[in-house]
DNA sequence: CCTATTACTGACTGAACGTTCAGTAACCTA
DNA sequence: TAGGTTACTGAACGTTCAGTCAGTAATAGG
């Protein structure tokens, strides 16, 4: 009787060590994304990863050290592409590809749900948080810095603070990738075409940067 | 024994079932805007408006409606506001006006969990997501709406898609609340004086909505 | 004063969920 | 193929928390 009660249904798992992690840290990506940190349930990932609750802890101590290892195993490794495009020769050049690298590696189902990670929860985990600033956030936001600064001594920007343009050009993209994603509230901004959004924001952000008197300057000269 | 069991402790309740709601809601911006709509505990909404749990449930059905009622008194009153500065004569002066309303209505110790409740946690509760874009969203962008478009019809502006700029102004906005508030991991923007900030947005904003040549246009006419 | 009514309390309930662990299946070695 | 080891399972546990309700204190009316 115990042992026909205890018996499995004969589910066909396998051992399989090694790719076991990677299977977790996939279906906690997507869970993670999808519903915050707080709000994910192990055993919502253990099921989409084909395994058992119980199976998670012999990889993993616990929820936020699951969370931790999907940042540093799936995030920080996509932000090492962020230097891209600044070879472009002049610096409105590079601003466009970096716009444009920025808006398409962020063109991805699980975009809109790390933007809100990012900004929303994960300052409740401050060592997670120091991580993932030094990490990612101040990477990217050197490169842009840097195209800024050049752009200014070329004098192909106007002279601005090129810290405070770095934060309004991040303040655009990051609310456009929350605005135009799967959950966004707002049906007209999901209806219009990625790439015209990549267009308004790439034209805003360089109107908002061009010298105040170009053409003038060319009529004085 | 079961009396003297069962006795209170002399608590030093009163019956005051006018201020009651008011106290209850008070505590509830407060600990909604610290802990996020998932998170925060009624227990702690109880014990910070000095009653009891059971109390606020003779005042409200449910911890959604409790919320629903916050935004309802609390946030939807402040946005009554959102049409000041709008009858200045100049479109630019009347932007300027309304950035700088937006800002400093926006310089409140729960401005910070306000935007993060808005921008990202709200969309898991389709209706009050819905009833927060109808009241506070949608109105608050049209008076952006107005002003860009009144601004491009006086020649203050460049001819650009307002609906588009009205996202962009508003992005840089709701970013640079939560990187500016208290819990913001970015120690260089807490640092900076709030009006350093709103001179710096209302400088870029200014600067991508002008018209391409102003000057030329003085020199040629 | 006594009684009815209203405001309020806090222990309790039930559900959800992270974590544990006794037990079982798959695999390995000899 | 027997015996040992490793991978895995899922029921059970402990905790947390929204929501309930039987009981108690304050107040109003007679």
């Amino acid at each position: 009787m115990t042992e026909a009660a205890l018996s499995l249904d004969h589910a066909k798992f396998r051992r399989q060590p090694e790719v076991r992690p990677g299977q977790i840290l996939d279906a906690a990506v997507k869970v993670f994304t999808d519903r915050g940190i707080a709000a994910a349930k192990l055993e919502e990932i253990a099921t989409l990863a084909g395994v058992s609750k119980g199976t998670i802890y012999l990889y993993f101590h616990s929820k936020e050290e699951l969370f931790r290892e999907v940042v540093r195993q799936k995030v920080v490794p996509l932000l090492a592409l962020a230097d891209e495009g600044v070879t472009a020769e002049s610096a409105t050049a590079a601003l466009r590809a970096s716009l444009e690298h920025h808006w398409t590696y962020m063109d991805r189902d699980d975009a809109e749900g790390w933007v809100r990670l990012a900004l929303l929860e994960l300052h409740k985990f401050p060592d997670l948080a120091q991580f993932y600033r030094d990490e990612v956030v101040n990477r990217s936001n050197a490169v842009l810095f840097g195209i800024i600064e050049r752009g200014i001594a070329a004098g192909e920007f106007r002279p601005i603070d090129a810290d405070a343009a770095v934060m309004m050009i991040k303040g655009i993209l990051l609310t456009h990738v929350i605005w135009c994603g799967a959950h966004s509230p707002n049906p007209a901004m999901r209806a219009k075409p990625r790439d015209q959004i990549l267009h308004d924001i790439t034209d805003f952000v360089l109107h908002a940067l061009r010298p105040v008197t170009p053409v003038a300057a060319t009529v004085f000269e």
